[in-house]
DNA sequence: CTAGGATCCTGTCAGC
DNA sequence: TGCTGACAGGATCCTA
């Protein structure tokens, strides 16, 4: 799914196309993909927390959008503006089998899409959105936090591997699996080395490194591999452009050509050099 | 409290 | 062709 690049890049988007537009109706084709009772009202402000999306009416109450691993948001109104998981559901027919909720606007319709269900659509009232227990939890974003904060947080989970310490979106919000090994690889960091063997000067640098990678991410209008789509239609480029080890296993690394191989660590698909990235000081 | 693994669900792809 | 298992840009739940 979209990491905050991706959605930071859907909601700038977005806004362009539904900001002002009245909600007029939903229909729920999947019970699984939407919690709470359906709400009309105009669109009034459109936030986002770490991957969540936060859509305020003007009803006083607000969506909340997480699109987990295959969520897509497709509006089709007088053009189709899409982003999301990538498939053909871009350019397909809608509604499609993957449709999960539709929601009508004034001047066009909202097309939430989601192959796998993990992700949902929830009404809440725009007043408790600070205290909803997943937004509650988030821990700071990247440029939010200081080196020392992380370190400490490196500290108190010293010993699970510091990818996985790294996704925990509770410890530091945003990076999902593609960031986390960019950043990682930027920061020359091997994924498996546990957390509390990171050095200060490591862990600054590693937050420095996510902070990069994801601000270029964001300004290119966030990654794509044949996939995601930016809120306006247009591509991002992000894995074209910039990614260095994500899904380039066979490939040579940019820095010192040595072959970038694909391991796994806490269960998910991890891309490393294993000449830049090395394990020595665990 | 932390750490690790299973789990939610559908679809695709590699390897018999 | 058909079957099977692995895997997927996330997060939660359960167990130790």
């Amino acid at each position: 799914m979209p990491e905050l690049p991706e959605v930071e890049t859907i909601k700038r988007g977005l806004a362009k196309f539904i900001m002002k537009q009245r909600i007029t109706g939903t229909e729920i084709l999947c019970e699984k993909s939407f919690i709470g009772t359906p709400v009309t009202g105009k669109v009034t402000n459109i936030r986002r927390f770490g991957k969540a999306l936060i859509l305020d009416l003007d009803g006083g109450s607000s969506l909340m959008i997480h699109l987990r691993m295959t969520g897509q948001l497709i509006y089709d109104g007088t053009e189709r503006y899409a982003a999301g998981h990538p498939s053909d559901n871009f350019t397909a027919n809608l509604p499609n089998k993957q449709t999960r909720v539709i929601i009508k606007l004034e001047n066009g319709t909202l097309y939430y899409n989601d192959q796998r269900k993990f992700g949902f659509i929830k009404v809440i009232n725009t007043n408790e959105v600070p205290t909803d227990p997943f937004i509650k939890k988030l821990a700071k974003e990247p440029w939010a936090m200081t080196p020392a904060e992380l370190y400490e947080k490196l500290k108190r989970h010293k010993n699970s591997p510091i990818k996985a310490v790294i996704l925990d979106q509770t410890i530091i919000c945003g990076l999902g699996n593609i960031y986390a090994d960019e950043a990682l690889f930027s920061a020359k960091i091997h994924p498996t080395r546990k957390a509390g063997s990171l050095s200060q000067k490591e862990t600054e640098k590693l937050l420095l490194s996510a902070r990069e990678v994801m601000q270029k991410s964001i300004d290119s209008g966030g990654s794509t591999m044949a996939t995601y789509v930016k809120a306006d239609g247009t591509k991002g480029d992000y894995l074209e452009k910039f990614a260095q080890v994500f899904r380039r296993d066979g490939q040579p690394c940019p820095v010192c050509g040595e072959k970038i191989i694909k391991i796994k660590v806490a269960g998910r698909g991890t891309h490393i050099c294993p000449h830049c990235q090395r394990k020595s000081n665990d």
